[in-house]
DNA sequence: GTGAAAGCGCTAACAA
DNA sequence: TTGTTAGCGCTTTCAC
């Protein structure tokens, strides 16, 4: 096959080391910013890299150096499907970076509890781990934490919902206030001309992703569709059994109640609700995440759009972003840009 | 950092040999199932495989071999922007994976030319490439040539338009029926209770994607909003002249034209258009591919939504999968899947 | 049929 | 402050 198809192939190690006239081990330390080299022949190595046009083999550089990876992700431990679906993309990823060289440990603490979350981050030990990937509430120990762990260099990444005011290196996760705004778009076109109220279903207004989708849903309801009113967030805390006894004191509090914002993970009180009450059959609703309970409610009708962000895509880029950051190399953002998905029944993907 | 913390480390290739009782030499012959090996010592050599659970370090594997993955697109040299905006992944990719081996070669072919995308794919030289990346028709020529590929040891993917009836390894690309349908449902609901016409704008009916759209669109429009008529295809070739010049007539011809679908790369005339008849401005538009005009178009107002297929995603997929396949490795259909994308202004991505 | 040994690009003792 | 050398996991001559 193509071996070395071309007659100048790209320069090494060793390439450097003749051009600069010193030895490998010199070229070494100055790549890798390694003290005890004089000033001059640091100067004298990086001339000869910049004129070769050098890069680093980091597959070559990692095999030296039996460096693994370790990556760990700390979720919260409510048994939503959407976190499911993330653990379920964590472990199948576990199995092919294997020949990445490339460890990941799942952690799960309770959920909307700060405290339990960043207990869970100073157990972390700087000496094992890489790379940590969290995704919960924007809080003072959080962020507190997350500044340890990055003073004694661990990278961090915000999974999902933000924490900006933090040290965090990078967010992995969609833009939820523009979600709420495509939210808002969506269920205000497909509504039509019809004057009502709309119900919006939260988790927990703690919470800053859920925080987020509501103002973007207000702004554009607001600006857009003013024969349209937002009623106060049904707070469901995630829980299914929560939402499905709130849900009927709301409707019926409300009877001209047209459309449903499902912006967190109440899905499955909502289904429930919609399946024992045919007679809301009219409802036009917009839920979050792609899940197989949304999917099978957006083939019946029962929702008539899910928003969503890919938690494989979601996962797969907390991994490079870490890895990239671990070994300080850059990153493409354009690929770890992670996009509101719109599905309707049409482009649901197959699986 | 985390240089190997756990006891058992991952068995290599001198385990393997230490257990079989055998030479690396040996072990590496087994491994890539290389001749001269008598079947009793193939087999201890497999069952110590199984025993260790051995998985090969691909990086260690392509350093000692000096591989070097080279392959190639051939893209139609049209300029539209979808094109493109291909063009520009690649040409970003070919930077990023010089890191990592990887070759890439881009050639452009006259469009909507079966015989010049053959000729092109006939001129590749076997022993210099591993994977062929094509876009562009389904003709017996091609087919021809795809075979012609793969006998000679090449993997081949079709790329946004699918060759099913060739030997292609993969198609990258959207499922183009499904994404019809979708254009159909969105444009459907926008325009509401509405009866009228929707008039379809396409390249080529001769270009698998664009046939398929279209069979998606009239199945889903015929089902669900029968009070619109679809009129027959405009087939504007892609070239905003003739699609400026071809649009004026047919709206003429039927004045109560409502939405518009436009299928194909029109986009270009269409927005020209638009722009001088500012009194079309009531017209519900269903557009493909998110591009810098059609970003400018949603942003205005003049398209209502835009479905899309990411190009990033899909010239990164090309690659992963193309060298998937020339190494005999799994890909991971759930991360090659290209997604329908549905944007509106609300969740267009920022860049 | 099988094995010994050198080497891919890079790193890390250990000397000097 | 610098250089020599062995070795990471795997492949590949070249002997035997």
């Amino acid at each position: 096959m193509s071996q070395d198809a071309n007659i100048t192939s790209t320069p090494t190690v060793n390439d450097i080391a003749r051009v600069a006239q010193v030895s490998l081990a010199t070229v070494d330390r100055v790549l890798n910013a390694r003290p005890g080299v004089r000033k001059i022949t640091v100067d004298k190595v990086n001339k000869a890299i910049e004129d070769l046009g050098y890069v680093r083999d980091t597959a070559a550089a990692n095999l030296a150096r039996g460096r693994i990876y370790n990556l760990v992700f700390i979720l919260p431990d409510t048994t939503n499907e959407f976190i499911r679906s993330l653990e379920l993309e964590i472990a199948a990823l576990t199995d092919v970076l294997k020949r990445d060289r490339t460890k990941i440990t799942n952690m799960r603490v309770a959920a909307f509890d700060p405290m339990a979350l960043s207990r869970a981050m100073n157990e972390i030990d700087p000496a094992k781990v890489d790379g940590v990937a969290i995704f919960g509430p924007e809080t003072p120990s959080v962020r507190d934490s997350i500044a340890r762990l990055r003073a004694s260099g661990i990278s961090v990444v915000s999974l999902v919902a933000d924490i900006p005011s933090s040290e965090r290196d990078h967010y992995i996760g969609v833009d939820n206030i523009a979600a709420g705004r495509t939210a808002a778009q969506l269920l205000g076109r497909f509504v039509g001309d019809k004057a009502g109220r709309i119900l919006v279903l939260t988790g927990s207004m703690l919470a800053r992703d859920h925080l987020e989708r509501r103002l973007g849903f207000d702004e554009v309801i607001s600006r857009d569709f003013p024969h349209l009113d937002v009623m106060a967030s049904l707070e469901g805390r995630d829980d299914p059994a929560l939402v499905e006894t709130l849900l009927p004191i709301a409707l019926k509090g409300a009877r001209d109640v047209i459309g449903i914002y499902s912006s967190a993970a109440g899905n499955d009180g909502l289904v429930r609700y919609l399946d024992a009450h045919p007679e809301h059959s009219q409802l036009k609703i917009i839920a979050h995440e792609l899940t197989p309970l949304s999917r099978m409610a957006l083939g019946k009708g029962q929702f008539d759009a899910v928003i969503s962000q890919n938690a494989g895509h979601l996962v797969r880029s907390a991994v490079r972003v870490l890895r990239a950051y671990s070994d300080k190399l850059p990153i493409n953002s354009a690929q770890e840009q992670i996009r509101i998905d719109i599905y309707l029944k049409e482009n649901m993907p197959l699986d």
